[in-house]
RNA sequence: GGGCGCUUAGCUCAGUGGGAGAGCGCUUCGUUCACACCGAAGAGGCCACUGGUUCGAGCCCAGUAGCGCCCACCA
């Protein structure tokens, strides 16, 4: 018996605890059948979990839910990205040291004892938001098994020629002391101070230039101008000078005027300092015409010796002291405050610079084409976001640095040789390994064995990027992996398009020659109520997930989470978790109603007869189904859920429940059973097509009252309704809509007169334009006619015999 | 500067060529034996703006404006 009230903080965690004992998302990886193989995002271990997590998970696992329903057997897998920056700081945070000072050691132990911790934690919420992954299988990307695969992808593409060390400028985070790539960089509009400064030309004239950063003075090689800018025609091949300040032993820097094609005459006063670097148009000045490096700021962020008197300085503070001295000394021409736009780290927020390092790179710039291909290859849900791959791709400047001068990461699994400079790398035989404490296979190629070990660790998205061979057991397991990969489905995020979608795509196409999945569901941000993203809003930030669950329920935050279109952000929405936890108690009402009903159901046959009303439910039923079924294989969650509800609230409890009533409660067993078995077949789709949005009460009803007839031991591994187009009627849909017009009517009388929709009336006269066969059907449908309207008596009045008295009613139909 | 998305009822949003919709909120009514976490009846929109295509446009095309996101060599 399905109590009177459904308590969800008693049921969900004794469901949840129910499918982990009956290994209800089990993946049998000897299945017959279709395998459906989903590429998890593996969360970042660096903080708590919030509710845009929550968001973006809940929707990948409603399709997740709707194949194994399906009948395909679902990989679905769950991993942790635990190494790289983000958890390194959230260590240091959480720990409240440093790891320069703790030592490499000490520091990845504490690592690995708190990222540990955290992922027991990260599992047990979604245990309880219900993510129907098989636990078995997770993963964790500083895991042996994922350090094996990165190290094998790393030495793969090596040998490929597909990766270059190379002592070059590189993009550089001076608060977190390590190279990053392109994709970890943001852009910051900053207050600026801007700033003409007076160069001194060698005939004694001033050549204006304007700056942002006048303490890169010290690195100034070359001085750009337009060729075709009259002011300036003259220039090119002359020097210009100016002081500092910050050279020793010498007053001012000569510098030569060069002419450039990107030297922009609209900008500033046209001529343009080149510094050793400022932005990557100095990088590129600094290639082409071969010009002398001053490195005038370290890798702490700190000017170095070059810059004399500022030598040790922190940028900012060197800028000011530098303007002093160039307002001192009578070498300013303007200053205006203006609003920057400053390429930042994304992962604290420090503004980048570009510093001469050694770094490892993989090639993407010369493949564009083939990544672009491939990007074409795969189906893009919703197809926009395809778009924001192409011109990210298009749009790169970079190779992939991969390397970083950190701790808590998969080493380069390699060794430097003293003699010569070349690399050696491990064998497959020894990885995973840390060259720190291992020694190299061989000796280098040119007879020296005096080597070091490579120092960085990789960029986790090195590692990340490998999720599908890392779930697909590459490479040791190849049949495992013939049957995994690709992957059916990558759900993700569209902020990480450009890192984790595009470097999966790069490694998948130059492992495999293959994409990685077949489809990409992109998914939006779930937001803060002031719309802004969760991990930055101080709103939400204490509002944690397992308490909005444990108060308003896993299946209330689930249904928030699948109602925007996919693709779009959506606002936390207590509105929404309210309806989500309405539909709850509806679904268990009216399946308590069911189950009083349903008493002496059988299940056996269809009805020999089915009434009007039967047939028009159930037709609606199967264009709800094919409805639902389609928006799915679209992966449009919402819109498929939607059909759902709506048939549900409005055709069935508020309908067909109401015209079947009398039959359900009465005791002509055949009419009886044709509103039994209707009655059965809708609310039994009903909870199936919900069960992949709203796990926990679906299957506390499915336990409770149709397990019995339809069999599954879990309502998630039962059949997903099938489509019954033979229950499609457009005839009875027709009568159907005359009934709820008479309905409708009747209702209206009755609310106009404050009269109880329950108040009896006399007697219906019905004036209708039917055809004989509509008629006929309006007959049989008499009984349920009554039953919703409480009519005593129903007289189906000729064109001209419409009098009434009392409370008669007459209605046209 | 470029791209993408959005702009529909007070709020949140669905609606990719023919009837302008849902939920919440609001008004009025109703304790009917599944449900007051309910039901019924209502009020409320020149579908951002301007042109165009079409027999017909919220929907297609061009442009404008505002908002959001992404990207850009950020002097």
């Amino acid at each position: 018996m399905l109590p009177n009230r459904y308590d969800f903080r008693e049921a969900e965690p004794r469901l949840a605890r129910f499918w982990e004992q009956k290994n209800v998302y089990g993946y049998d990886p000897a299945g017959p059948g279709q395998h459906f193989t989903i590429d998890t995002p593996p969360p970042t271990v660096s903080g708590q979990l919030h509710i845009g997590h929550c968001y973006s998970y809940t929707q990948a696992d409603v399709i997740a839910r709707y194949r194994r329903m399906r009948g395909d057997h679902v990989y679905y897998p769950m991993g942790f990205d635990d190494n790289g920056l983000p958890t390194e700081r959230f260590v240091e945070k959480t720990i409240k040291r440093k790891a320069t000072e703790m030592g490499r050691e000490a520091f990845i132990a504490a690592c690995l004892e708190l990222t540990q911790q955290t992922e027991d934690r990260f599992e047990q919420l979604w245990r309880r938001l219900s993510l129907s992954v098989d636990w078995r299988y997770r993963y964790s990307s500083i895991s042996a098994e994922a350090r094996r695969v990165a190290q094998w992808s790393f030495i793969q593409l090596h040998q490929q020629g597909l990766t270059y060390a190379q002592l070059a400028p590189t993009l550089w985070c001076p608060e977190c002391q390590t190279a990053i790539a392109q994709a970890e960089v943001n852009d910051a509009t900053l207050p600026t101070q801007f700033t003409t400064l007076a160069f001194r030309l060698s005939d004694g004239g001033t050549l204006p230039i304007a700056t942002t950063r006048p303490e890169l003075l010290p690195a100034c090689v070359a001085i750009f101008v337009h060729p075709a800018d009259l002011r300036y025609k003259h220039l090119p091949g002359k020097t210009a000078s100016i002081d500092s300040g910050a050279y020793i032993g010498a007053a001012a820097l000569t510098i030569p005027i060069l002419a450039d094609e990107s030297a922009d005459p609209t900008k500033g006063s046209g001529a343009v300092m080149c510094c050793t670097f400022g932005d990557s148009t100095d990088v590129r000045w600094w290639h082409t015409y071969q010009l002398p490096l001053r490195a005038v700021i370290g890798r702490d962020g700190r000017m170095t010796e070059l810059a004399g008197a500022y030598a040790g300085l922190p940028v900012q503070e060197a800028r000011q002291r530098m303007l002093g001295y160039l307002r001192d000394s009578g070498q300013i021409l303007g200053e205006e405050t203006i609003e920057h736009d400053v390429g930042t780290h994304e992962r604290c927020g420090t503004p980048v610079e570009y510093l001469h390092t050694r770094q490892w790179f993989v090639r993407v710039l010369d493949q564009k084409e083939r990544l672009l291909e491939a990007g074409r290859k795969i189906r893009w849900h919703p197809e926009h976001m395809q778009i924001r791959y192409e011109h990210w791709v298009e749009h790169l400047q970079w190779d992939w640095c991969i390397s970083r001068q950190r701790y808590f990461g998969v080493p380069f699994p390699g060794w430097i040789c003293r003699a010569c400079g070349e690399t050696t790398l491990a064998k497959l035989e020894q990885l995973p390994i840390d060259p720190q404490n291992t020694p190299p296979p061989d000796s280098c190629a040119c007879g020296s064995s005096d080597f070091e070990p490579e120092p960085d660790v990789m960029d986790t998205w090195m590692t990340s990027s490998c999720s599908p061979m890392i779930i697909g057991h590459w490479p040791d397991d190849t049949n495992w992996f013939a049957r995994h990969f690709p992957a059916n489905l990558r759900p993700q995020a569209h902020d990480i398009i450009r890192t984790w979608a595009f470097y999966t795509i790069v490694k998948s196409l130059y492992h495999t020659g293959e994409i990685p999945w077949r489809e990409i569901m992109i998914s939006g941000h779930g937001l803060s109520a002031d719309r802004r993203k969760i991990s930055k809003s101080q709103v939400h930030r204490e509002v944690g997930p397992m308490e909005v669950i444990e108060k308003e329920s896993a299946d209330a935050l689930r249904y928030w989470a699948t109602t925007g279109r996919t693709g779009a952000d959506s606002p936390l929405s207590p509105e929404l978790i309210a309806n989500g936890r309405r539909l709850v108690t509806k679904l268990w009402n009216a399946s308590r109603f069911a189950e009083g009903r349903l008493g002496d159901f059988t299940n056996e046959t269809q009805p020999a007869e089915l009434l009007p009303a039967d047939r028009w439910l159930l037709s609606r039923l199967a264009r709800t189904i094919v409805a639902s079924t389609t928006e799915l294989e679209r992966y449009e969650y919402a819109s498929s859920r939607a059909e759902v509800e709506r048939f549900f609230w409005s055709d069935l409890c508020d309908n067909y429940l109401e015209l079947a009533k009398a039959r359900l409660y009465g005791e002509a067993k055949q009419e009886r059973y044709a509103a039994q078995w209707t009655l059965y077949q809708a609310l039994l789709s009903v909870l199936k097509m919900l069960a992949p949005h709203l796990p926990y009460i679906t299957e506390e009803i499915y336990q409770g009252l149709f397990r019995q007839w339809d069999g599954a031991t879990s309502i998630h591994l039962s059949e997903w309704p099938l489509e019954h187009s033979e229950w499609i009627d457009r005839e009875a849909e027709n009568i159907g809509e005359k009934i709820l017009e008479l309905l409708r009517q009747v209702r209206r009388y009755k609310a106009e007169r404050g009269l109880s929709v329950g108040a009896e009336l006399k007697d219906l006269h019905i004036r209708s334009g039917l055809s004989p066969a509509q008629r006929a059907a309006f007959e049989m449908a008499m009984v349920d006619l009554k039953s919703a309207t409480r009519a005593r008596g129903i007289v189906m009045a000729e064109a001209d015999d419409l009098a009434l008295h009392g409370d008669e009613l007459a209605i046209e139909v």
